[in-house]
DNA sequence: ATGGTGGCAAGGCCA
């Protein structure tokens, strides 16, 4: 089973370039994020026509998540819990079942800039809360994964430039502890379990040229519980489509899993 | 130090 995350940047823009790549890629599920759509807007009939199934968490103009998936959605979650006043869309899950049941994860957590700040706050807050959720997945002892847009960028390897990052709130090392914090519950990150993977990146910004000086960085992320690390069989960074027409500022990342 | 780009949606906000 292939399971991709992608940061689309708002799927008003980026359907078309989607359904290119989902039309000659054979990825099972997508988990997508900042898809910056109410539900209704939400073009799930041009994923249906092509076979998935489909689950939306979406907010008007900003965020927003959302689930493609070629096998059945069960128990779709929406929202992240441990906060009954947080209104913004960045967190769904479900189960799907090919020949194993896999629990995934779609996630988008908050940027954090400027730093400090209230919004720094609202970033490690998240963070918690996700730590939280994290250790119930891993208790359940079962296949699942926590994949998106981490905004974190955890090693200085996993930027071109860190010094450029120095004081964001993607690189803070109170940023960086708090990943590690989950991460270190006993998931499997699944990029770095099979590359050292410097000089792999999942975001370039569209400012100053940054593809093509391949100033990026690794921010994406596909984390494993150990029963879902067993299935592991590969991960690809799709950074191809960076290269295309009206592009997101992300690629996909897409891990195939024996199940 | 500033500005550099892009999406949403219709004026800033967010990244």
């Amino acid at each position: 089973m292939k399971i991709a995350t992608f940061n689309i940047n708002g799927i008003k823009a980026r359907h078309q370039a989607l359904c290119d790549w989902l039309d000659e890629s054979d990825v099972d599920v997508v988990l997508l994020q900042e898809i910056k759509s109410v539900n209704e807007n939400f073009p799930s009939e041009l994923f249906e026509d092509r076979g998935y199934n489909v689950a939306v968490h979406g907010q008007k103009g900003f965020n927003g998540v959302a689930i493609l998936s070629k096998l059945p959605l069960e128990d779709v979650s929406r929202g992240l819990p441990g906060d009954e006043s947080d209104e913004q869309s960045r967190w769904i899950e479900a189960t799907v079942t090919g020949e194993r049941a896999i629990r995934v994860c779609g996630l988008y957590l908050p940027n954090g800039n400027p730093a400090p700040g209230p919004k720094y706050d609202y970033k490690l807050a998240w963070m918690e809360r996700l730590r939280r959720r994290a250790e119930e997945l891993l208790a359940a002892e079962e296949p699942a994964l926590m994949a998106g847009d981490y905004n974190v960028i955890p090693q200085p390897e996993d930027a071109a430039k860190p010094e450029k990052w120095e004081t964001d709130a993607l690189f803070l090392p109170q940023t960086r502890e708090a990943f590690r914090k989950v991460v270190n519950l006993g998931f499997t990150e699944a990029l770095r379990a099979r590359t050292r993977s410097p000089g792999v990146y999942t975001f370039w910004d569209y400012q100053a040229g940054a593809w093509n000086r391949n100033d990026g960085i690794r921010i994406d992320h596909v984390l494993l519980t150990p029963q879902a690390a067993d299935l592991l069989r590969d991960v690809e960074v799709v950074s191809e489509l960076r290269g295309r027409e009206k592009p997101s500022d992300h690629v996909p990342v897409v891990v195939d899993l024996e199940a």
